[in-house]
DNA sequence: TTGAAAGCGATACCAG
DNA sequence: CTGGTATCGCTTTCAA
């Protein structure tokens, strides 16, 4: 193994020389710097990263906690997870991994053994558990999803609520007025997740506020829990003309289903989708959409965590403004 | 920061005796087993990464490669990286989550600055770069995927070969005689992923054998890149009469294009998928399938890259035998 | 069965 | 602008 000692001696300098010149916390002559990256690149060197670490008190590593629950968009979820680490190595840092069954203890591990400088956490709870955790540790973290109570951590999110309202006005302008929302499964509202709640309550002010008849159903994401949420929604005197979808797996079956039921989108119903824009435009019918921005989340996130690593950054709740695309799912109400 | 020290002091005993008792190393007496563990809970005293790593040469990490590609089945992915970190959480080891866009320079950066103690790659190629470079590197190593030459790397994978085979022997038993593989993306093939061919070859090979007549067909997964073969396949005079499916993203298209052209499944049309078994059981109509175990292949994954670590085990290529389900899709033809 | 102390490979302070 | 060196917290030999 290549050690600092090791350039040192090739280039003819001392070691701290050397940690200066990949440092560059302090001035270093242009001919010494030189020879001493012609030494590391000679010798192949690459600082030990645990020594690093003991000495200086930083891993240059952030943690990232992805939710293992099946119910959650996994697409998203991935793509989240690319985006950070991505975006961690372009600022140098390294990810590690961990699981939310972990749970709290899970962060006190990686903290308290110095394994990251920084943690990243997904799927948050209104009533997050973490939180308080979060705080007594006293590191760099960004929530994903914004819970009820996030005290002094940073968060960064979509903000749902905008876009529930944003879907509800793009039908209302459309001159819809019965609609509803497909939301995602009932165990999702039920352990508060915060971008369920958040999107709902947009949804049913903006609804309330334009006098348009709104129904909201969590929905199984399975061919039976989309039937008997369809079956609701339009067997009766005055069927829906607008859905908005909020749950990405079942938006192929909701339109495999539709037309078996004969009905033509958009002449006969809109849909409106909340999802990644990929996944909108790859449907069966291109689909009019609100954009889940996961990679730009991701990379935000990081962004965050590092601003906080590099001093002062004050604890925010960065809620990213929703972006809907028509493309062609939704239309005027024909009468 | 509580360190080894600080249990020393509180335990009456010398810091090399708590590491003994954590690592237990050495035999110790009962009381001072005692005391130590009593000390650490009380202190709530963890073992600084950085430090151990630097004295043992040991992070207790294991780095995992994930591909960026968004052709490939993504919720298998996110199953098999859950899997690799619970695992390696039972091994007491966490997890570095690297992306393959890194290349083999990710490799040695992880090996030379000592960030891990073994790696894991996914989506393995047939002609795979990284295969020299691991080699050189002279860690435990595991590739997920056989490339064609494995030289001294130890590879899990499910047995693909025998998975082609077992679903043209399945169609065949009941009597096809005209079958079709529609596979992945012709990207997927075209950049040689090793599960693909393996696949492939097996489908190829058993149909000759059983002198069943068998097309294959690379798929865009889109609805058109879809319909495209389907029309290939149904628009001719011997229509065929069984589809083996190897490519997650169309299950559902595709059942709802068979609806739409009026072809019940599996009276009018056999389709068998290969995919993880939930996702067979949540189609419209529950699919026959050859399990792909993505969760068993990821704590496979750990297990052979501890056991490398733990010492002496041989270099091996594991193939876990394919596991075919029958659920409804498939029948006898009808004359 | 236990202790003392020499490293592991960086960083960053104190000097010059 | 550069060097010397104490230090980080733990593991592991060497000794008892």
């Amino acid at each position: 193994m290549v050690t600092i000692a090791d350039v040192a001696r090739a280039a003819g300098v001392s070691p701290s020389t050397v940690s200066y010149v990949l440092s560059g916390k302090r001035s270093i002559s242009e001919t010494t710097r030189r020879r001493v990256h012609h030494s590391i690149a000679q010798l192949g060197y690459r600082p030990n990263a645990g020594a690093r670490a003991l000495a200086s008190n930083r891993t240059n590593v952030v943690a990232l906690v992805v939710p293992l629950r099946t119910d959650l968009n996994v697409p998203v979820v991935m793509q989240f997870v690319t985006a950070t680490v991505t975006e961690a190595r372009s600022h140098d840092h390294d990810v590690l991994l961990l699981t939310a069954d972990e749970g709290a203890e899970g962060l006190h591990r990686v903290v308290a053994s110095s394994l990251a400088d920084a943690i990243i956490v997904m799927d948050v709870e209104a009533a997050e558990p973490r939180v308080p955790v979060l705080r007594e540790l006293a590191r760099p973290a960004v929530l994903i999803g914004v819970p009820d109570h996030p005290y002094e951590l940073t968060c960064v999110d979509l903000d749902f609520t905008a876009a529930g309202a944003d879907c509800v006005h793009h039908l209302a302008d459309l001159g819809h007025r019965d609609i509803a929302l497909i939301g995602p499964s009932p165990a999702v509202y039920q352990r508060g997740t915060s971008y369920a709640g958040r999107f709902l309550s947009g949804f049913r002010a903006t609804a309330a506020s334009r006098g348009v008849e709104a129904d909201a159903l969590a929905c199984v994401p399975t061919y039976d829990g989309l039937r008997d949420c369809l079956d609701g929604l339009l067997d009766r005197r005055t069927p829906v003309t607008g859905l908005v979808v909020h749950n990405e797996a079942i938006l192929g079956p909701l339109l495999s289903e539709l037309a078996k039921r004969d009905l033509r989108v958009p002449r006969d119903i809109s849909v409106l989708a909340v999802c990644p824009a990929d996944v909108a435009q790859a449907q069966a019918v291109p689909l009019s959409s609100v954009d889940l921005p996961a990679v730009e989340l991701g990379r935000l996130a990081v962004e965050l965590a590092m601003r906080q690593l590099d001093g002062h950054a004050e604890p925010e709740v960065r809620l990213l403004p929703p972006r809907l695309t028509a493309r062609g799912s939704t239309g005027p109400v024909v009468a």
